[in-house]
DNA sequence: ACCTGAACACCGTTCAAGT
DNA sequence: ACCTGAACACCGTTCAAGT
């Protein structure tokens, strides 16, 4: 988790006052509580977070949570919001990794960094699909934050399309594939589901099935 | 929900006892909790199923629920078991609408009916794959009932590669790319995420997308 | 054998109050 | 502006008791 929290910390981290560490006045006790949520989720897994146990966590009283987030679903979003950044973090550095790669190759870089995302969070990318998310409508930041990532797929399979490598079929049509296939693949993971002696780790397959899918629909343009 | 609870009714409607109707000694408790459970989950998501809520709805008392289930978790068991056994029905059903349908189209057909199921049961089939269902080793019925829905999309594999209308590669890899495949688009579908202006309807995608992804993994083949 | 009622240790959330 | 404490209406679960 550490890396990962990291890179989305930056704006957090700068409002850190000088009595942190004091019982009154915490500094920055949104971003603590978020902190203990992400811990929790990483080490129980999710259906586990309480409002009441973070504010345990984090040294305060239950009803302090309520000064920072309307209630706990709004407290599930920023935590989702916060995901989706670092699963577009974690595409963009598969993409950087390998510069000269082409249109094709970089939808499939894509596809691997977004697996390798899900199943390093498992309680994570769950909570960001969760039911409780089914209104991401009520919050603008978590819906940016999901079209941003979802935006890298759709320009990726956009520039295959355009360079002539994937098949000319409607952009959000292959776009929509793809996507099933990385969070079905992802799901099942963290499901536990394919911890199969006779299947390759998750890992290999994500490559595995980004090249076969990417052969496959090339082959398949003529 | 109606026509696929009668069909996995079958065992517990023969148990309805002749005092089904008085307040003391419910006849089929287990049944009507179960239903109860089916019916919220139709109206409202998952993660509003309480066990108190579920006895108030059968007219019994909270207590009374642990006289047929050990705990929350056995009732879920239950549930998502049935919903195996609506999935696989579901698949069936759809099979024996197109008899004489060739390997590949079988897989289709099959991808189809799993997809059916699952968008038109949305709660249902999140709770079959939700996180409380990740200790299935401890429910046999429910590993049961899952294996065998995944055993029909294993054979329709299995058929198509002897008959050389799939890529000769591992059963189990080629399997769970489709797995992953219609379950990712059946939960992003049940997420919201896929009822967009630019996309046809899910029931259309999954259609789609079958014919797609099976000619092409046929093109890939050599 | 099947169900009830009281009780325990939890929840999320509200509201008045404290500094 | 930020936090606390008491209170309310819920949970899942246990245990002794009722028929």
């Amino acid at each position: 988790m550490s890396a990962y929290v990291n890179v989305v910390n930056i704006n957090g981290v700068g409002t850190v006052s000088a009595v942190q560490g004091e019982n009154y006045h915490h500094g920055d006790l949104r971003r603590a509580l978020i902190d203990a949520a992400l811990a929790a989720l990483a080490e129980n897994g999710p259906g586990t977070l309480s409002l009441r146990g973070l504010a345990r966590a984090a040294g305060v009283s239950a009803t302090a949570v309520y000064r920072h987030f309307a209630n706990k679903e709004d407290l599930l979003a920023a935590i989702a919001t916060e995901g989706f950044e670092g699963l577009s973090a974690s595409m963009q550095q598969r993409l950087e990794r390998e510069p000269g790669a082409g249109r094709l190759r970089r939808l499939v870089i894509l596809g691997e960094g977004y697996v390798d995302y899900a199943i390093a969070h498992p309680a994570h990318y769950r909570l960001m699909f969760g039911p409780r998310m089914l209104a991401r409508g009520e919050y603008p930041a978590l819906a940016a934050a999901a079209a941003h990532s979802y935006g890298m797929l759709e320009q990726a399979v956009s520039d295959a399309i355009t360079a002539g490598e994937l098949p000319a079929m409607p952009e959000p049509v292959l776009s929509t594939l793809f996507w099933s296939w990385v969070h079905g693949l992802a799901m099942l993971n963290n499901d536990g589901l394919l911890a199969r002696s006779d299947l390759p780790g998750t890992n290999e397959l994500s490559h595995d099935f980004g090249e076969l899918l990417a052969n496959a629909l090339n082959q398949f343009r003529e």
